[in-house]
RNA sequence: GCGGGCGUAGCUCAGGUGGUUAGAGCGCCAGGUUGUGGCCCUGGAGGUCGCGCGUUCAAGUCGCGUCGCUCGCCCCA
């Protein structure tokens, strides 16, 4: 074992991993162009304003999860944790709130410093969509139908549940904090150390946590949903009826929380039971404060992200590589010639390997571990009367094809995009 | 930051109660096969047994420490 290793929750990504990773992302990538979403691509570093700003500063991302450091000018700068925060910078940056609603899609790496376990790293990647300058609810319809398209395109159908719960608008939200707060500190006694502190900070995320007993001190708290002021509830309910239109099922779930400052109304989870501690596949919800918190002009905002790695585990079989056509020169005259007409054929489209090594049973072994589907037999022969013997690598058939129009011949006769992403 | 499990070849793993040159399968390289792959046969390369200290005549094996990986807690995608 070398002893050069990767950083601590790290991993190179090669052979089928990559090749999840990639069938993940491309069939997100098709998917929410299906919706109009265009992508976007922006530094995987900022500076450490815009999350403290748009986080919280009392948030475990902010508070202890970041990667920050000061570069040689002296700047505050911070690898980003999530994408949101940065698609909304640039969108202020470039000025496009000109052109509302924007529908934006990235993919990318994102930097927690946190333990390493199953379903999460500290270099993660993940997908997103972000629907910006849209207040209604069927934005946030769009936006969660967009998300299970992607997981259904996946083939991921019945492996998730939909948990979905509103926030409120900022008013109700404060209004229920104050509620909440009451009544859990009446209960101090049965709280655990973790609600205890939460309670100073991030009250709300008490109704999400584990703990037995906290569980049991939530169960009889006030309820969110019966907090909610006419406009909230009348939002939720449009927001579950447009759901209800297309057929997607969720369950409501009255202690589903953000940890994140900036979320309003709609909070929503696509989760799976496959993943041990790490449920959430796809995250979201509306976040209409987050483009004044970072100094833009007030703006709704809805999207969600989702882990790469995650959704990559539990995408079955990976996506085979390329099977290419394998060139099998033999003999000096043909061996020059290989070159020239590899290159013919790879501008035509189709993939070449040039067995060019070894005896004509080692280069047959190479177009084999190549996986090739077709070996092109290339000898002085051949060559002479201007053809190849081409074989068959499943059915072994052989027969012999003019070197002139070769290109056509096989484009035509391999199937096409076998990538899949 | 805290707790559990695990570190032997590129990969998956064997190596009763300590005992001589540390093994297998897969993979890799080559030969059997100088114009035809997969199967088969033969050979080869590849190991600081994670690292350090200790116990012992003797440590892959026992003890302590340390580093790493992994799973879980917190939190999250």
């Amino acid at each position: 074992m070398a002893d050069i290793r990767p950083v601590r929750g790290t991993h190179d990504l090669y052979g089928e991993a990559m090749r999840r990773h990639r069938r993940v992302v491309g069939t997100a990538r098709r998917t929410a162009a299906l919706y109009g979403y265009e992508e976007i691509a922006t530094p995987i570093f900022e500076f450490a304003e815009v999350f403290q700003r748009s986080l919280g500063e009392t948030s475990d991302v902010v508070s202890k999860e970041m990667y920050a450091f000061e570069d040689r000018g002296g700047e505050r700068l911070v690898l980003r944790p999530e994408n949101t925060a940065g698609v909304v910078r640039a969108v202020l940056s470039n000025g496009l709130l000109q052109g509302l609603p924007l529908k934006l899609f990235y993919a990318g790496p994102m930097f927690r410093y946190e333990r390493p376990q199953k379903g999460r790293q500290r270099q993660f990647h993940q997908i997103g969509v972000e629907l910006i300058g849209a207040a209604e609810p069927l934005a946030d319809v769009e936006v969660v139908a967009l998300g299970s398209h992607v997981l259904e395109a996946l083939g991921l159908e019945g492996r998730y549940v939909l948990e979905i719960n509103s926030l409120g608008d900022p008013e109700s939200r404060a209004a229920y904090r104050d509620v909440l707060v009451g009544y859990l500190e009446g209960h101090k006694g049965r709280l655990s150390e973790d609600s205890l502190r939460r309670l100073e900070r991030n009250p709300l995320r008490i109704l999400d946590s584990k703990d037995e007993g906290d569980r049991a001190v939530v169960a009889e708290a006030p309820r969110l949903g019966e907090h909610l002021n006419a406009a909230s509830r009348d939002f939720f309910a449009a927001v579950l009826d447009g759901l209800g239109e297309l057929g997607i099922a969720c369950t409501q779930n009255p202690n589903l929380v953000r940890g994140l400052d900036y979320y309003t109304h709609t909070a929503f989870e696509f989760t799976t039971p496959e993943l041990g501690a790490q449920s959430a596949l796809i995250a979201g919800g509306r976040y209409d404060g987050l483009v004044g918190e970072l100094g833009g002009p007030a703006t709704p905002g809805v999207g969600w992200a989702a882990g790469i790695e995650r959704l990559a585990m539990l995408s079955g079989e990976p996506p085979p590589p390329v099977r290419p056509v394998a060139l099998v020169p033999i003999g000096p005259e043909a061996g020059r010639a290989a070159a020239g007409i590899a290159d013919r054929l790879r501008r035509a489209g189709v993939a070449v390997e040039l067995a060019f090594r070894g005896k004509p049973a080692q280069r047959m072994k190479r177009a084999d571990r190549a996986n090739a589907c077709l070996a092109l037999f290339l000898g002085d022969d051949e060559l002479a009367q201007g053809a190849v013997k081409l074989r068959d690598l499943d059915t072994k058939d052989e027969e012999t094809l003019p070197l002139d129009g070769l290109e056509s011949a096989l484009a035509s006769r391999l199937g096409q995009d076998q990538d899949g992403a």
